[in-house]
DNA sequence: CGGCTTTGACCCGCGC
DNA sequence: GCGCGGGTCAAAGCCG
């Protein structure tokens, strides 16, 4: 590791251009064996894989996004024709399915919340009424703790030949000192686990919001210790709690978070599909980027491709062209 | 006192 | 079948 230089000493910054010596490749070491690319200045990562394009003057603007479905086993939520995922449901029961995850530890809080109704994950489709309607900001809810409702099902709901499904993920590179960014969501991390072949630990967050099932995955890369990997899985199902307080955060960070990217980001979920698309500059994590209440959660995924009316973040992000793939 | 972190144990999927 | 690695749980402890 640490074959790396020119990290910012200064905080969550990114390098220039010049200094990020890209992965030739996947980088690995991220895991699942997802295949992560990233864009520099962003720092956008993800298992549909990003890789750039280097262009004279904006190296970075110029990224070439490709659609990998290697999770299309893993998720059962495919995508529609349209780029759409499928959704809610197999995923909402994946994800309930996956969530017992081991189940781990004393077999998992039985009560398994009946699910929540309103799970993220499922945003994307009806079910979230409450979401996109209400839903003005979940009051923090404290159950979040271990004594609230697992957001999850009990490992014993898990039928025994189903596979542990994930939701779709969304990764992204910082160059960071700080382990963990904010984003807007508070998170509650439930466990640590050192990852192989790398010297550093990886550390499991939850969404506090006992109705929210997003998790997010902290780890710094091995190969450049400056680099923290964060990899979200899941959809906010309710607004952020607010602007991070004095965090650094990246658009596409908060707008994931708030639900907004994932339809976008599904859209290339074809393999095959390829777009070289102008990722506005504007997402850098060195400068904050006000992510209102407002703005961030007022429209929750749509299961459709259209999107908000109100582009908001995305609008900042995701060029026109290539929101209406 | 409530919320969050730490940490060891447990479970599951997967490769050998 | 076994072992490994990843992911999660939950009790205990810490902190504001």
């Amino acid at each position: 590791m640490e074959d790396k230089e020119g990290a910012d000493p200064g905080g969550t910054e990114f390098t220039s251009d010049s200094s990020w010596s890209l992965p030739s490749g996947p980088v690995d070491s991220v895991s699942d064996g997802v295949n992560y690319f990233f864009d520099r200045e962003s720092s956008i990562l993800s298992e549909f894989g990003w890789n750039l394009h280097p262009v004279d003057d904006h190296p970075h603007h110029d990224i070439e996004r490709f659609a990998e479905l290697d999770r299309a086993e893993s998720c059962s939520r495919p995508l529609d024709l349209a780029g759409n995922f499928s959704a809610s449901q197999s995923c909402a029961a994946s994800a309930a399915a996956a969530g017992s995850g081991g189940g781990g530890g004393g077999g998992g809080s039985s009560s398994g919340t009946a699910s929540n109704p309103g799970l993220s994950a499922d945003v994307s489709t009806s079910n979230n009424p409450s979401v996109s309607s209400s839903s003005s900001e979940d009051p923090p809810e404290k159950s979040t703790g271990s004594g609230g409702k697992p957001p999850e099902i009990p490992s014993k709901a898990r039928k025994k030949g189903q596979k542990r499904i994930r939701q779709p993920r969304f990764a992204f590179m910082t160059k960071s000192e700080v382990d963990h960014l904010e984003d807007g969501y508070r998170w509650r991390k439930y466990g640590q686990k050192a990852v192989k072949n790398s010297p550093f630990p990886r550390s499991y967050y939850r969404c506090t919001n006992s109705k929210c099932t997003v998790k997010k995955r902290v780890e710094r890369s091995s190969e450049d210790p400056a680099i923290v990997i964060t990899t979200y899985e899941g959809q906010h199902c309710h607004h952020s709690v607010g602007f991070p307080r004095g965090g650094l955060i990246s658009h596409e960070a908060a707008a994931f978070a708030a639900g907004q990217f994932t339809p976008t980001v599904s859209q290339f979920y074809y393999p095959g599909v390829q777009l070289n698309r102008e990722i506005l500059p504007s997402i850098t994590q060195s400068q904050q980027v006000p992510i209102s209440a407002a703005d961030s959660a007022r429209s929750l995924p749509e299961p459709t491709p259209q999107l908000p009316t109100d582009e908001g973040l995305l609008g900042d992000m995701v060029p026109p062209g290539m929101r209406n793939r």
